[in-house]
DNA sequence: AGGCGTTGCGCAAACGTTTGTTCAATCCCG
DNA sequence: CGGGATTGAACAAACGTTTGCGCAACGCCT
């Protein structure tokens, strides 16, 4: 049998509000009782019900986090991030995945809602301005909505805010980088169509090359979608360009490790005759062949930062969108431009 | 403000218990008033309070998993099995990580437990002989505890399931393959110590041996954690025999693409000079330089497997300890031995 | 010694459901 | 037309907490 309040109380002498007090170190709770208690909850293997206590207080003391798909490295980075903060600050992550589907994705967000999350994290959302009027319950006192922050695909909107990297700035850094190397024909493995963070990078990508003074030109870009079966195709689109590219940035490191073993498959030599620069720095890109030179995510602190907003709208204080920067790994994909 | 079953029973003029039994469909509401009571309630966009719900049914519809790191790829996989599992059955999924470490292991299930998760799914524990007396919430009825299933490292217990695969199988056929392939000098790089798949992979490659009249060398056996960063220095160690391996079979996919790294770096070619097996099949297995052959892990079906076990356990039915099968497959990174 | 502030605790309501029991109305059958 | 079975719905208790309020006892000050 689980043992609750008023079986403390009992054994104890007192009434069940003491016990709940004194196990809140209530400061009207005499000390010496406090600690009979304290020690009598725990030598019973006393556990609060959570529901019980979630129904009086209105806080479930979960965060919910829907995502597109667990086994994308990135991803599994942010939840990671967002799962050691939500834990360091009592509360469980509750999470459910969309497979990259705007309808499952707001499905997923309503079952977590139903299961009554104190706040909803969306890692790189589908749909993000279906935000705005998704039914959120009202907090009991204040009446704030359940808090949702959107995170790499933020929008603004009523008790919504978002946590972004600088897709922008990181491309431009990447292109740059390519430029100092001696390259000028640079092309981009696109990612989803439609996704805010390829229609980021691709500006960034663009400008990037006017900064450097490279003209854009559309055959250097080629759609994807961020998968590693991306590599083959755009490998072969590339090269049977007339004047084909000496690097090519992609929107992910799984499009680029894609790219990088389309290469090996068909002789092509990285970065000696191509040289190929990834974006999220998974952690397995460290060990492609040849190791692969990508731009940083920020991927632990856009999920610990996610919460943090969370926790801050929850506690009634104001929230900040956040743009985190990434940086350049240099690694071994990219060389020196031979031509 | 959010609207509950008493809002909705003063609207339509009944009792709150007979909306209940309305949204439940229960037999001895008449047919007009469940349809206008449904009716009222979409239209006020009713949602459950799953607190009161669970607090009276001692039911919270919740699954909880603990996994040593989601950023393992097996592990993400094995989670994206159970989610889609748990989510079709009308569950929530809340996890918590143990980063490997036992004593975080133990305190995340029991924040998941206090969570009052309905079962519990341990994913590669690192301490299982400690669930069989881990303090777990009786059910309100049956007073039967709350079940664990450990899912790839299970032991028997009370209430205590197991789905695993076959990793003696897997090794042993991995090993069968590259004698076939004519290699009679196979290393070994285990996984992390202490660890039931690491002992059973390493019993699997040790029977495959002697199935296949290999002698078994212990030098041909160096010790790993399971990780990228094993490869390198396996690589050394097993290249600086005096008699070294024309083939090394790795405990996982991350330790073989760490291999498979630090052989290009040395001007090795696999599969000309070394073959290399892996074992999970990871999803960037199929894009390593070169393709990897790896086992096969039936990760999905594990985490299916694993909630379907909890689920049935939770309804009151026989749960037995499932074993699943791999299978292997054959890519590039294993050829001919050419001594 | 009388009054007042403080301290320590109990009472009871409330949170939103589910569900066993009771009760009234209707129906059917002889 | 009377009585038992059946149907449909209301009542109320219960789940395990938290928390506002009340109240008694005690100490202090004047």
């Amino acid at each position: 049998m689980t043992i609750s309040i008023v079986d403390i109380a009992r054994i104890a002498g007192v009434s069940p509000s003491t016990v709940s007090r004194a196990l809140q170190d209530h400061p009207r709770i005499s000390p010496e009782r406090r600690a009979e208690i304290q020690r009598l909850a725990e030598s019973l293997g006393y556990r609060p019900n959570q529901m019980a206590r979630g129904l009086v207080t209105g806080r479930s003391y979960m965060l919910g986090a829907v995502v597109t798909d667990i086994t994308d490295p990135f991803v599994a980075e942010v939840l990671k991030g967002a799962e050691a903060a939500a834990r360091e600050a009592g509360y469980g992550l509750l999470f459910a995945m969309s497979n990259r589907d705007p309808a499952q994705e707001l499905a997923a967000a309503e079952t977590l809602l139903d299961h009554d999350v104190d706040g909803l994290m969306v890692i790189s959302s589908r749909a993000p301005h279906r935000y705005a009027d998704l039914p959120r319950r009202g907090d009991r006192e204040t009446n704030a909505q359940t808090p949702v922050v959107l995170v790499n695909n933020g929008v603004a909107g009523p008790r919504l805010f978002s946590v972004r990297m600088d897709n922008v700035g990181g491309a431009r850094e990447a292109v740059a980088y390519l430029r100092r190397l001696g390259h000028r024909r640079i092309a981009f493995v696109a990612g989803p169509e439609g996704g805010r963070s390829n229609r980021e990078r691709l500006d960034g990508y663009r400008q990037g090359l006017v900064a450097n003074g490279l003209g854009s030109a559309t055959e250097l870009i080629v759609q994807g979608a961020g998968l590693p079966e991306d590599g083959p195709r755009a490998l072969a689109t590339l090269l049977a360009l007339a004047d084909p590219p000496t690097a090519v940035l992609c929107y992910n490191d799984l499009a680029a490790i894609g790219l990088l073993a389309a290469a090996a498959r068909t002789g092509r030599r990285v970065p000696g005759e191509l040289s190929v620069v990834g974006f999220d720095n998974i952690p397995l890109s460290a060990y492609a062949t040849p190791p692969l030179t990508t731009i940083e995510q920020p991927t632990a602190a856009l999920g610990r930062t996610a919460v943090e907003s969370c926790l801050r709208a929850l506690a009634g204080g104001a929230v900040a969108d956040v743009v985190l920067q990434g940086r350049l790994i240099v690694r071994e994909s990219a060389g020196p431009c031979a031509r």
